[in-house]
Order: C-alpha cells, then sequence, then structure tokens
DNA sequence: CGGTTACTTGACTAGCTTCAAGCCTTGTGG
DNA sequence: CCACAAGGCTTGAAGCTAGTCAAGTAACCG
C-alpha cells in the first residue's frame, strides 16, 4: 500500500474502472493526476520509432505509478496501459500535495514505495546487461516468480509481453522457451508456460 | 542536495575521500550506510557473468546514492565506483532514520530526489528502446548534455563508458560515432568528443 | 622517454531479426 | 451447440549487423 485509500479519498480520490488493454496517460502528456491501483495490473511501456514497445514496469493492487513525472511536472516519458480490467483511484497533484502536508507520515512511507520501483527498476537493468536471450528470459522470470521447482508456477504472460519486457523478439523468445523446456529450466504444457 | 549536509553531519556523517576508480561498494554486500556526494562523480553499475558492465546510474556533487537497497534492507543489486577523485559524506541507516524521525521536510524532500532518480532511470530505459546503434547513443547523449548546434560540448566520457551506458561494444561506439561524426551530427576533433 | 591507456581499423562470424506461412486455441455470435 | 474469426503460438529460411578477435596507432602521464 502506497497511500492510504480512505486519506485519498478524503481529498477527493475519485475511483474509475478501466477495461483491459486502455490507456491512462501516454508518453509526452503532461500529469495532472496521482494513480493508485484498487483492483487490476497495469504496465508502463515506452514506445520506439519503429512502433516497438518496450516494458518499464509492473504495477499491481495498491501500487501508484507515474508519480516520478508527476512530481517533477516534466512530461511523461512512458505511456500507461491496463492489462486486466482495473480500478484506479485518481487524485489531482494540488491535493497529493495536501496530503503531504497534513499527514507526515505519508511522505516517510512514499519513500519506501519509492525506493521499492527503484530496486525493481534496477533489477529490471539488468535484464540487458545478459547476453544471450536465455539469460535475459531467466532473470526476467527469476525477479518476477518463486521457481520452486517442484510445484511451478504458471506465468501469466503472453509471449509478446515477454519480448517487451525482454527487448526481444517473439520469435526468440519462443525458440528461447522451447531450449529451456528440453534442458527442463521451464516447462510449456498446451502452450502454457510454467516457472 | 538530496539532504542539508550540516543535518547529515549533525547526525554524526562522516566525510571521506576516495581516489579516482576507487570501489564504494559491491553487488550483494548488505547495506549499511547511506552515500552523498560532497564532491567528485559516481557511477553504478552492474556486471554479467562474462564480466561485462552495463552502467545504472551517474550521480555528481550533491545527489545520494545506493539508497534503495538501504531503504529496503536489500543487498546491493549494483556496484558503486568514483570516476573521479571524490569527498564522499556516509551515515549509518540508524542515524539516517533518525533525521527522518526529527526533521518530517527531509523525507518529504527526499521524495522529490527519488523521483528525479526514477525519471533518470526511465529515461536510462529508453536507450534499450532504441534499435540502432546511432540512436542509442542519440539518446544517450540527449538526455545528458545539451546540443546547442553551435556550441558543441565536450563529452567528458571515453568510448567505453559510452559503451557501459548503451549497452554496445567499444568497437560499436568508435564506428557509430565516425558516421556520426560524418553526418555532423557530433564532431571528433583530436579523438575528443563534441555534441 | 617509456609505459600505459585509450582509440582505431579490418576481417570474420554467430546469432538475432525479419519475413512468410501455417497451426492451435479461445471466445463469440447466430 | 457449432462455425468461424481473431489472436496467439510455432516453424523455417535467409540476411544483416553488431560482436569478436587481432593488430596497430595515438595520446597521456609520471
Amino acid at each position: 500500500m502506497q497511500i492510504d485509500n480512505n486519506i485519498l479519498i478524503t481529498y477527493g480520490a475519485v475511483a474509475k474502472r478501466y477495461k483491459k488493454g486502455e490507456f491512462i496517460y501516454s508518453e509526452g502528456e503532461f500529469p495532472h493526476f496521482y494513480f493508485q491501483i484498487i483492483e487490476g495490473e497495469v504496465r508502463t511501456f515506452c514506445t520506439n520509432r519503429d512502433g516497438r514497445e518496450l516494458n518499464q514496469g509492473l504495477y499491481r493492487k495498491d501500487d501508484g505509478f507515474g508519480e516520478s513525472s508527476l512530481l517533477l511536472s516534466k512530461s511523461y516519458n512512458s505511456t500507461s496501459q491496463t492489462l486486466t480490467d482495473c480500478v484506479l483511484l485518481r487524485i489531482s497533484r494540488e491535493k497529493l500535495i495536501n496530503i503531504f502536508a497534513d499527514y507526515p507520515e505519508v511522505p516517510n512511507k512514499l519513500l519506501y514505495g519509492f525506493a521499492d520501483q527503484l530496486y525493481k527498476k534496477e533489477e529490471m537493468m539488468q535484464i540487458w546487461a545478459c547476453n544471450t536471450p536465455e539469460e535475459k528470459i531467466t532473470q526476467f522470470l527469476s525477479q518476477n516468480f518463486e521457481n520452486e521447482s517442484k510445484k511451478r508456477t504458471l506465468i501469466p504472460y503472453t509471449r509478446q509481453a515477454i519480448a517487451d519486457f525482454t527487448g526481444l523478439r517473439v520469435e526468440t523468445v519462443i525458440r528461447t522457451l522451447s531450449q529451456m523446456s528440453k534442458k527442463g529450466k521451464v516447462s510449456i504444457v498446451n502452450r502454457k508456460l510454467y516457472y
């Protein structure tokens, strides 16, 4: 939990439903609101000239996102999109700052939330240091999912999503995963991926 | 300025000199201190199996670094090294937390510092979305230096450093830069690079 | 002036991307 | 309940491009 929902609502936050695949804000836009997830999953990603997408972050229940741009009043450097149906809380920058003033423990708490986000981004950057596709994918999986070699966990992402996280192409992800499956590093059953 | 030097010193921070190239902490270590730069320049980077280094951050006067691991009490996911002779302030986690408690405006201020760091890391991630070496290098240069096409600025980094920021190889950086020089996108005089 | 570090160039190669085509699964509407 | 569409997955072949390796050159520093 980044900021207590009740405080947010007291200060004027409103909840809004989003359908799967909806965009919340886009790269280049000027930020006006703080968003916090009540339910669902959101990704942020940036796009290059060729339309290729690279995921920058992954956010779940109780996470906030896009705060850096908002606090600094700099235009968004990524686009955010829901990965599932979502319910989000939305509050203006001004009201958020009022909360900071009235509740000193909120910025203090948020500091740890930010530290967490920083740490996660640093982890994501380690993916880029890997040379081979297999290392990249393994890095991605291991930092997002437990690998209890006995009870494998279902990875709820498409091959394309994994490609967007690792910077690889879909075909490369597919070919690499099937190699990894042969080595027993992942399982593929009915096209579903387990780690 | 992340945290006022006087406050840090009052609460027991000590200043220490580092020579160019010294390591401050290493990947995998458990964090004990908060570091803030009084003078000099520091990088953080991660290393892969083959010994290849990928820069994660670049910090200058008044910047703090490594806070995410420290606050979360998670082992460092990167190594930090001075790029120049440096003077750093160092204070224990415990004392830092005391400051947070005694000066509510400190965490509030730090929040913006963290937002800045997050924003910078997000910018760095855009480098990876670029397809060609030229785009990557341009992205790196443009986010770290002004390009006033008339008065070019000297880039104080070695080709290797640029390679470590962009994930390319030295040779690729060199070849790409000389192409860019022919196109007039950068200048190379006496092996020195201007943007 | 000698040694070290950074930079440069060329030739070759490996491996990821691209393009194209086909298959499987899921879900939707009649 | 079935048919069909759409999206995701898979495979193969070919090409390109950044990486690798090796060698040599220029600048810097004590």
